[in-house]
DNA sequence: ATGAAATAATGAGTACAGCTCATTAAAAAA
DNA sequence: TTTTTTAATGAGCTGTACTCATTATTTCAT
């Protein structure tokens, strides 16, 4: 018992704008018979006029006005998800589901999604941290379209292409004995307060690159939030943190904080951007890729 | 270039329900064949994938999740579009525009319109007192569909019938010498002071059948807006009215006011109602005379 | 008045969109 | 494995929604 149509709401809707069915019809490209036979069919199958034939006109019955409104809500609604849709297969259109395994990438992240939504403005933004069956999983499942991530793991179906190298460093506050030294030993932090973030310790490359290596554990560690607190923290000399050098170097003209290497050789680091294989050709997260490339070559 | 119908809205919504498309397509009776056709040739003209095909599943792409969205705010829209126009045809919807050219039959309209609206819940109601062109004019132009009036022309297309007999009497207070006049003649009016309603005279029954027949003008006529502030002006002796004598009748248990004969055998009115013709066999609209009619011979 | 132009309704014929049926390919379940 | 379930595809048919031609009215111009 579906009467109703697309085409009968065009043509209410087109009568009602052009006066008559006959420019009705040249709007719509038909013929002015198509509208009549068209429209008569609908009244015979609704039993209810839409129109009072009046001559050579056509005024709407109580009920045609009633479908005119609807018709006059309706179509745009058409129109909008047609226009859409058309963004959506020229890649202009999409939400962007980034996941990060790696805590201290969200400021870098900050510094790509800027300008990217500038010229990306119908490509909508989500970031997720929480995955149930690792970062990995989640875009395997379609939970998110794009990993960062420190870890890659080449797997058929997924593409990794590495970002961003950087070295991973203790952060000292400025009366900190470390402070001058060119690098620290694990040993050396037997007796620290360590700050990190709220992640497992396997995904802290200060214990799985370097305490754990060296068999050593800290006096005690403690987990917060926000790097900002993190670096409060440590400049107040309440202890130490693990950081990407180029973020401390960002910080310490707001922190009174200093970077030191860990081990002789420091501990070099890099990021991975993880996208589905067949996503590769989507235009807006080819794009993010390639500002992401672009950014780390010149900062 | 509008490619999107009802039916892909139907389809995608469907599936989305019953979850394979060989469900969908048997709760849309249709085949899983045509619905794959169809779908695909929506694809195909927007350019863009609806569904990871995943094996034997379905996963909606983004854009298709968009559609579904789509989908699930609009065929809603054209179900109740259906069911609304259904009762057009049923002759229960609709607005009943009533139009009065009788101001006090305004208190009648009401003990009518109660119980019309208990059974005819989904009928609007619109009662309009100024035309353009005369009450008449007013049907034949669509503005109104019932047109209450105490002067019924016969015109071609219309259609009127009396609904109620009622005389027209001159109000009084308690103090008024009148007050126990069997009748009184025009003359007697001379030196009052008359209260009508704000209509033109030849519109006030106490001028076109009493005073210009008599030749008689009054001392000075006032115009107010509602019959319990004419009444109260009356009651306290601050003037005379004429009112249709049930009226009067009514209000007498509130106001200390009486009623006084007009001219020795009294003026008789008749209150019709005119509708077109062609809308006669509207049910809605039916049920209102009908109602008007009976109340008349059982008040 | 009278003819010309404009308009909607209607009928007949047709093209093609959209459906069904039959089959294939692939994946999931047994 | 085998069987079942599912979507895609191709071929062919059907019905519907369109066009064309015509009629009946109405409106407009002269």
């Amino acid at each position: 018992m579906t009467f109703l149509e697309r085409i009968h709401l065009e043509i209410i809707r087109a009568v009602d704008r052009h006066g008559t069915m006959t420019a009705a019809a040249d709007a719509l490209h038909l013929t002015q018979s198509a509208l009549s036979h068209s429209m008569r069919k609908l009244e015979d199958r609704l039993e209810v006029k839409l129109w009072h034939r009046e001559g050579r006109n056509l005024r709407p019955t109580q009920a045609g006005a009633h479908l005119l409104a609807t018709a006059n809500r309706m179509i745009p609604q058409f129109v909008r998800a047609e226009e859409r849709l058309g963004q959506f297969a020229r890649g202009e259109r999409g939400t962007l589901r980034i996941g990060m395994e790696c805590h201290p990438c969200y400021q870098w992240l900050q510094k790509i999604t800027i300008p990217y939504l500038k010229t990306w403005p119908s490509v909508d933004f989500d970031v997720k941290q929480e995955f149930q069956f690792g970062g990995i999983g989640a875009l395997f499942a379609y939970e998110i379209d794009l990993l960062v991530t420190p870890d890659p793991l080449h797997k058929k179906g997924l593409h990794f292409e590495p970002v961003f190298d950087y070295e991973q460093v203790l952060v000292v506050g400025s009366d900190h004995p470390f402070r001058k030294a060119h690098h620290i030993i694990p040993r050396q932090l037997g007796d620290e307060v360590l700050f990190t973030y709220p992640v497992s310790q396997d995904r802290l490359d200060i214990y799985t690159r370097f305490l754990t290596p060296g068999g050593v554990t800290v006096r005690r560690q403690k987990v917060v939030e926000t790097t900002d607190i993190m670096l409060q923290m440590v400049a107040c000399g309440r202890g130490v943190a693990a950081l990407p050098r180029w973020l401390v170097e960002e910080f310490s003209e707001k922190y009174p904080v200093h970077a030191v290497r860990l081990g002789p050789k420091g501990v070099q680091k890099q990021i991975f951007l993880g996208v589905r294989q067949t996503d590769l050709e989507v235009d807006y997260l080819n794009a993010f890729m390639e500002l992401a490339r672009n950014y780390c070559e010149h900062p």
